[in-house]
DNA sequence: ATAGCACTTCAAGTATACTTGAAGTCAAGC
DNA sequence: GCTTGACTTCAAGTATACTTGAAGTGCTAT
């Protein structure tokens, strides 16, 4: 089975490597085998659990709640309820994050817009838009 | 002039009076008028910057990022080009996350046919599925 | 008029997530 | 064999964003 270092898991996921070691000392990574000489050694299953890390971070979840969902998953089939029902809400907040996000995107447009009529005024010597023109 | 208390706002925005003390303090909030016994008042103006900071901050943005950007503000017409380049970074940005996010909710969905399937086959006593047959 | 509550300032405390530093180990190249 | 660089542990430090506490002021209802 294929393993990794640390340093190629750093690169992989832009993580500093003291990050991923923090990751492992606070629970979200569990079972890293050592070489005899001490280093970590990782393995596909990291790189999963990595993901599931990362998209769970984006999505606003602090370590805590990561590392108690891995918990529950430790024992998929009796708390597998529990799961479901935090993997729903999960996609309820991911789901509001994007419309979030998307009404975020027309604002950022119509900021854009209206200094880049601000930009074209000053260029061309003209009278400035007022920004109720691209409100209204 | 319509006006608002803090605890309006606080209300409107979800966020503690303290946090709009504190963003006052750090320079997001400025010219916030005062009654004469010293309680806040509010304008539109303010809620219009609170739906940027909202915003910014939902980007990832620190404190200290927004206020750079409101200050640049403050002289829209000679730091013109400096906020577009701005605006242009913080668009990209958050397509990015749009993206990203897409990605994740698949993730999720993945995770939770998977974990519907195991939780229907706890049900109906069969053989439970692996995960393998989700991800191929 | 007085109790209560919402506000005020200012300083100090807290939570989260890392990050850094010190001191040491190990493998590889010169 | 000795330096160099990447790793190790463990403890302490840092950054960011609030949050809380203390002490005081001023409307508002009983």
């Amino acid at each position: 089975m294929k393993t990794y270092t640390i340093k190629e898991i750093s690169q992989l996921f832009q993580l500093p490597s003291s990050t991923l070691r923090y990751y492992e000392e606070m629970g979200l990574l569990k079972n890293v085998d050592r070489t005899p000489s001490g280093q970590r050694i990782y393995t596909e299953d990291h790189i999963g659990c990595l993901k599931a890390i990362c998209c769970f971070k984006r999505a606003g979840l602090t370590i805590t709640d990561i590392s108690r969902f891995f918990t529950l998953e430790d024992n998929e089939f009796t708390n597998i309820d529990e799961i479901l029902a935090l993997l729903y809400k999960h996609r309820t907040h991911m789901e509001q994050k994007l419309e979030e996000i998307t009404a975020d995107l027309i604002h950022i447009n119509e900021k854009i817009a209206y200094h880049e009529a601000i930009k074209k005024a000053i260029a061309e010597n003209r009278e400035l838009p007022s920004w109720r023109e691209f409100m209204d």
